[in-house]
DNA sequence: CAACCCATGTAAACAGTTACATGATTTA
DNA sequence: TAAATCATGTAACTGTTTACATGGGTTG
């Protein structure tokens, strides 16, 4: 499918399959799971939610409509339909190069509470190597022009690459995490469980998350 | 102006102030400066380039044209004119809200070689407290949300924190350096001249960038 | 001599925001 | 009771990519 659309799509589709909700609270939820921070306007939200009824992978029951009239105002709350769910588990199951693409990296991250562990790691391992290979990409174009740029240009470069190594670093983190817990290795250093590991839902093997924590110790 | 299209108004504006340069070489270089990684479509940039003939920032002289026939194929090599220049300039000098917005701080930051130090320093201190503001608002809500998140939800959300507290700090780092070279006080612990310090159409005190980089002895 | 990069451009499709329109409910 | 927030939606506009069209120059 059109990959943009894909993207707002997954992102309707896990969020109301992990309770129902009406578009304005969606549109709250959204911005947490899309990757930036700005929220989604309603002029996308709205237009996004009819295709999916039409689809038939949600359907919306109107508050008011029903005998118990409740005394908010009347709001259309979207859940998924059996076909819906289908759908979802078929996107959640995909694991092509698209996956792990800037664009769609994230909403398939925020799901992989719905994804299998296989998936889970050939998505993390994917996007490293994309990270990786951009990283090459762009030290050479700065080794290439570094005599014809400018000192802040320069320093705007190296603070991407920065920001890309980290992120390379944070996937590495997930990834020992999740081949850690698939091999249920214990007492090699990276004990599993830490926070609250919660297993509604999971398909296979929740690994506890911790990555990135133990270098950040002062913040705030 | 549409605050859009400004953004690569400026970001040709301002490379080609640097040199000129045919369309094709421009594309290349645009990425480095726009801020996202992936390079702008022709379809984008020629329309862009006729519109800056148009109003008369630039001109366009095609090679082969010329009685000196080079060996190359024809190309149209686009220079500033003396009223593009000014444009620039009047652009690079505004430090209003919409500079250290997301959309527009990159480019601002990559010709901060051409633009004076106070517009500098108002424009990194105000991305400095856009992104604190950020942060503070991103941490509420997932205070508010915590109990109802799921696992990876909030891997993602303390992973883009974790990228913003970074930047807060690399600004940090800059904002000092900038001070301290307006200041001009040595023995502060913080030595001026690092690199190349090229001043060549710096307008006022061209620091030594050197931020972010004494934390991160091993890379690569 | 084929494949690939250079170089310029256009038209259509697409994604997304902004501004508008409407009205109910809650809170200061 | 005014202002803010909740809640849903549409139309127009803007910006961007994709696909197409064209052709010169270089390299294996």
């Amino acid at each position: 499918m059109r990959s943009r659309t894909e993207v707002l799509e997954t992102a309707v589709l896990g969020l109301l399959h992990e309770s129902p909700m009406h578009g304005y609270e969606l549109r709250k939820r959204l911005n947490l799971v899309l990757g930036s921070f700005r929220a989604l306007s309603y002029g996308s939200l709205y237009p996004c939610l009819r295709a999916l009824v039409a689809q038939g992978w949600i359907e919306g029951t109107d508050t008011g409509d029903g005998p118990a009239v409740s005394t908010k105002r009347a709001r259309i709350v979207y859940e998924l339909t059996t076909e819906g769910k289908e759908h979802l588990g078929a996107l959640l199951a995909t694991s092509g190069p698209a996956a792990w693409e800037d664009e769609q990296f994230d909403v398939r991250f925020a799901f992989f509470g719905q994804t299998d562990a296989e998936t889970r790691l050939r998505i993390l391992e994917g996007r490293r190597s994309r990270l990786t290979e951009r990283l090459e990409s762009v030290r050479q174009s700065v080794a290439r022009t570094r005599e014809r740029m400018d000192e802040y240009t320069l320093e705007l470069q190296r603070h991407g690459l920065d920001l890309v190594e980290r992120e390379v670093r944070w996937l590495d983190e997930l990834i020992d995490n999740e081949r850690g817990v698939r091999r249920a290795t214990p007492g090699d250093g990276r004990p599993a469980a830490t926070g609250t590991t919660d297993a509604s839902d999971v398909r296979q093997d929740p690994p506890a998350l911790d990555a990135g924590r133990t270098t950040q110790k002062e913040r705030g």
